[in-house]
DNA sequence: TCTGGGGTCCTAGGACCC
DNA sequence: TCTGGGGTCCTAGGACCC
């Protein structure tokens, strides 16, 4: 049996690239939220040496002076994008693990391996103008690993088997194994181990001792016994957040009571989207640990429903409680989150009482997501939620949503 | 002036039970 | 002076991923 993971290269910078052939071979960035810093960057862009994650006021004189263009996160056309390339996989594959917007797992049927390769990107390519690249392996650890080979290859596909397993895993640095993050690298590099094929050579209850049971299934995945399971239906959340930062600093207890009820209205339509309810409300606030010389404050409250619910006024009413309890006046708040947790199918026995209390609750919500996702975001929305508060996004750079919104298709003209 | 958002899993330690 | 053993559940914190 045999692992794919395909990767759509500089994925948000490409979706960009689609409708703008004005754009080919030119250098693409795509801001974060806030348009605050970069997440994504074209080849081109690469190029020129911009770090990701690099705050987009530090590298305005090189967008001048190379004329980048530069996008803030349009994730309407990212995710129908997205889903286009999903939907073309699922032919080549006799199991898909959607693994992010942007990757996925195959398992591969008998082909021949180059071929199947070289035909998903053909057809990824002619059918939605994005690039993908295709690592194989048998397992899927191996997979990631050689998928990094490919995209530095022309041929934009790589198979761990076409190569000596020894050379690869000694080429292959711990930094770079899918689940070795930057403290186990540090981890790793104290103790001497720099190389995958180091790791595969320490023992299994070393292993397991320092990088716990998910190092050792890593360790296993490299000596090519599969070890971690395909997912190929996502399993419900356990946890759900919405979550922003401010584009400017907020002070007022309204203004984060407005935000608490937008964000904990976004969280809750996701909990009926999974058609699940959840029983406690977590609420954090905290002020912008990067200005130094600022009074720093966080905190966060947790708030249990009298019956787990998903019903966006019990969920809002239980956030704005717990802000009363963590809201401290003169601090120059950042950042709220509205996490849910505790979470249960919406058919589970509590439920149920809460059904026959007031089934009226769940009709007026499935009219409510029938009506926004009609006519767009906070048509309705429980909290007179305003269109303009200072408190909400910045997207200066906003492309059209060229594949979802009937106003803003791309228009061809001809001559 | 300007520094993302949304997740998962694992472990240690404390509370509590018999 | 002597001070068990085994278990569950929960939370906080830390690691990871894109």
């Amino acid at each position: 049996m045999k692992y794919a993971l395909v990767d759509c290269n500089t994925f948000y910078a490409s979706c960009e690239k689609v409708f703008r052939p004005d754009l080919k071979n030119k250098p693409v960035i795509v801001l974060s939220n806030n348009d605050g810093c970069v997440v994504a960057m074209s080849r081109e862009a690469k190029a020129l040496g911009i770090p990701r994650g690099i705050p987009l006021f530090k590298v305005e004189s090189h967008i001048k002076k190379y004329d980048i263009a530069v996008f803030s996160s349009n994730y309407t056309l990212y995710h129908d994008l997205s889903s286009r390339v999903m939907n073309i996989l699922r032919n080549f594959a006799s199991e898909l693990e959607i693994y992010s917007i942007d990757e996925a797992f195959l398992i591969l049927g008998g082909e021949s391996q180059d071929d199947i390769a070289r035909l998903i990107r053909g057809t990824v390519m002619t059918w939605t103008g994005i690039p993908v690249s295709v690592g194989i392996g048998p397992t899927k650890t191996l997979a990631k690993a050689a998928n990094k080979v490919a995209k530095k290859r022309p041929e934009g596909y790589f198979d761990f088997s076409s190569s000596d397993s020894r050379l690869f895993l000694k080429e292959l640095e711990v930094g770079d194994i899918w689940g070795i993050g930057r403290q186990y690298q540090a981890f790793l590099n104290r103790n001497g181990i720099f190389t995958a094929l180091q790791l595969t050579q320490q023992s299994d209850s070393w292993v397991k001792k320092n990088l716990t049971m998910v190092g050792l299934r890593t360790k296993w995945e490299l000596e090519g016994k599969p070890s971690i399971d395909m997912e190929q239906a996502p399993p419900p959340k356990k946890g759900i957040l919405s979550s922003k930062s401010f584009s400017y600093p907020v002070t007022d207890l309204l203004d984060l009571m407005e935000a608490a009820a937008d964000y904990g209205t976004t969280a809750t339509e996701k909990l009926r989207k999974q058609k699940s309810v959840c029983r406690y409300v977590n609420i954090s606030v905290s002020t912008n640990y990067f200005r130094q010389g600022d009074r720093q404050y966080s905190n966060a409250a947790t708030i249990e429903l009298a019956v787990p619910s998903a019903y966006p006024p019990d969920i809002i009413s239980a956030a704005r409680r717990g802000l009363e309890q963590i809201y401290r006046k003169g601090f120059k708040y950042k950042k709220i989150t509205v996490y849910l947790t505790g979470i249960e199918d919406e058919n589970r026995g509590q439920l149920d009482l809460f059904l026959k209390e007031d089934p009226r609750k769940y009709r007026v919500m499935e009219s409510v997501d029938r009506i926004n996702r009609k006519y767009g975001r906070n048509t309705v929305n429980c909290m007179n939620i305003r269109e303009t508060s200072h408190w909400q996004m910045k997207r200066e750079q906003l492309s059209p949503r060229y594949t979802t919104n009937w106003n803003e298709l791309p228009l061809i003209s001809a001559g």
